[in-house]
DNA sequence: TAGCCGTGGAA
DNA sequence: TTTCCAAGGCT
């Protein structure tokens, strides 16, 4: 495990050369506002940033503010989601925005706790958002940056996530001023997404090899975590739902929905816990519809 | 706290 | 083709 001087004097200078630099992404461009932010980092959750970055361009122009997205309707708001997945998120950026332009006066706190107790906005996000666009020194953990630690001091992989420990591993390696931790985070983050990946970490080109516990080692084969599966489970109902919902102009009746799941008892299930999430709602009439607020 | 919450790119 | 898992959060 290096101290946090050796891990910045290795791991600054290949960021500068071999990362993505950081300003590839759309939401790295100079000028994006705190809400831009934390717009990226929530449709980041789960959702590689590929394929999220067309689809926060296109929102970001639609509704550049918190109150431009509290204001739309919800099926609009689902259906720019796309198929990013896990639409409740989109469900909570809604209602985030609700609460930043009315409680907050459309400006988004800069204080991790604060921005924690906001929907959607876990540790990983609250961090995120208050390191990279406020320039808070403070340790920014998502996965990448928990496997690299957990490499760092020996282990193949990092456990069930433990946020303090996690964190407090993490804050150690951090360099004392604010703007050189951001950097080091953002590197830690870049160099578990190219370098120590989770399944072929490249250790012949990682900058910290040296002061590694873990490199060179071989991965144990099989899974690291525990998988869920999604063909034929409940999930797998509710996105097909979702995405006849989406597709559709208007209402849908309930044998249009029959036709996209054999299953008529998981498609009710499936359903109620849509209406219940708030993610499809029914018209007068019983039929479906994305939800008309 | 472990299981649940979508979707698709990559190998 | 199948498997893995991705800038997590919530309960």
């Amino acid at each position: 495990m290096p101290t946090s001087e050796v891990l910045s004097e290795r791991l600054l200078p290949w960021f500068e050369d071999q990362g993505r630099g950081g300003d590839d992404l759309p939401w790295r461009q100079e000028g994006t506002t705190a809400w831009g932010v934390l717009v990226s980092e929530v449709m980041s959750q789960q959702t590689q940033v590929a394929r999220v970055a067309p689809v926060w361009e296109r929102w970001m122009r639609r509704w550049p503010t918190p109150a431009d997205l509290a204001a739309a309707p919800t099926a609009d708001v689902l259906r720019e989601w796309d198929r990013m997945g896990y639409p409740r998120r989109a469900l909570r950026l809604q209602e985030c925005a609700r609460i930043v332009a009315e409680k907050y006066d459309g400006s988004v706190p800069s204080d991790p706790a604060e921005l924690e107790r906001l929907p959607g906005i876990g540790v990983y996000t609250a961090a995120a958002v208050a390191v990279f666009h406020y320039g808070a020194r403070h340790p920014v953990v998502d996965t990448n940056v928990r496997r690299v630690v957990a490499r760092l001091g020996g282990a193949a992989d990092a456990g069930t996530a433990t946020t303090k420990a996690d964190l407090a591993a993490t804050e150690a390696l951090l360099p004392d001023g604010a703007e050189a931790a951001a950097r080091v985070s953002v590197a830690l983050m870049e160099l578990g997404a190219l370098v120590c990946t989770a399944r072929k970490p490249e250790c012949g080109v990682c900058p910290v090899a040296a002061e590694c516990g873990f490199a060179g080692q071989e991965i144990p084969p099989g899974p690291s975590r525990k998988r869920q599966r999604y063909t034929g489970t409940n999930r797998h109902v509710r996105g097909e739902v979702m995405k006849l919902l989406r597709d559709a102009d208007g209402p849908v009746p309930r044998e249009r929905i029959d036709a996209v799941w054999p299953d008529s008892r998981m498609l009710d299930e499936a359903i109620s816990q849509l209406i219940s999430d708030g993610l499809v709602g029914t018209d007068e009439s019983g039929q479906f519809e994305l939800p008309s607020a």
